[in-house]
DNA sequence: TTGCTCCTCACGTCACGTGAGGTGGC
DNA sequence: TTGCTCCTCACGTCACGTGAGGTGGC
């Protein structure tokens, strides 16, 4: 599989798969013309990125993940207090997020009211 | 005041300060030493500007709202649409935040399940 | 003099996107 | 030959942070 048909298959950007693979986070073989060639096992480890990053971990943490697993796959053991980690901080994000969807919403209601009046009293 | 007190008034690093200046987006007088001098004016405008990063708006954006303005601050009828996008934007942000969470608390009570398992089995 | 704050560059960071200039393959 | 995809740099973007080297002010 050539760079373009992977990048379509996740609804990424080619330059993202190359930007990946310099940081060690995808691996392809190389056609000899030179093209980059992806077999299932590169695609699977795209797949496990694009999903950590859902998830929310950097780059680095995600790079860091691989190299404590010692195999091509991080272990549960690894994985398990990190993921509870970021669920914690996801939570903090939302309650911010719906405190802050609270505070622009009063904000806007505040702003039609203010526009209803003047349009009154012109 | 000094860059330093207003910085510190609203929790931000100096660096910051200086760099929103540079994208006109405070403004200072100087002292002869050359030093920043910030008036309650200038604190206000920052505290606006800092309230709209909030909001999830970018210093373009920001910027714009204050081009777009006549005075110093933006007016209702320029603002009000931007709001009401952001909050659209926000409840999808929002939204996926949740499915996220429900994701990450899946897959982390997965792992328990496989880390017990193991346990029981050695 | 010490120690704190301030100044101006300039370069670093993060995760890419974009554009130049060139080549492969149907 | 056309047109699409691919290649490698290198620089741009966003919102800052950091560090060098130097100065003001109590």
């Amino acid at each position: 599989m050539k760079i373009g048909e992977l990048a379509a298959r996740f609804g990424i950007a080619t330059s993202k798969v190359r930007f990946l693979e310099a940081r060690g986070l995808v691996h392809a073989r190389r056609l000899t013309s030179g093209y980059r060639d992806y077999d299932e096992d590169a695609a699977e480890m795209l797949g496990v990125v694009l999903r950590a990053q859902d998830f929310g971990f950097s780059l680095d943490e995600i790079a860091k993940g691989f190299a404590d697993a010692p195999g091509r796959r991080p272990e549960c053991e690894v994985l398990l207090p990190k993921l509870a980690a970021k669920l914690v901080e996801l939570d903090r994000h939302i309650a911010q997020s719906n405190v802050l969807r609270e505070r622009i919403a009063a904000m806007v209601t505040e702003l039609e009211v203010r526009v209803a009046t003047r349009a009154r009293r012109s």
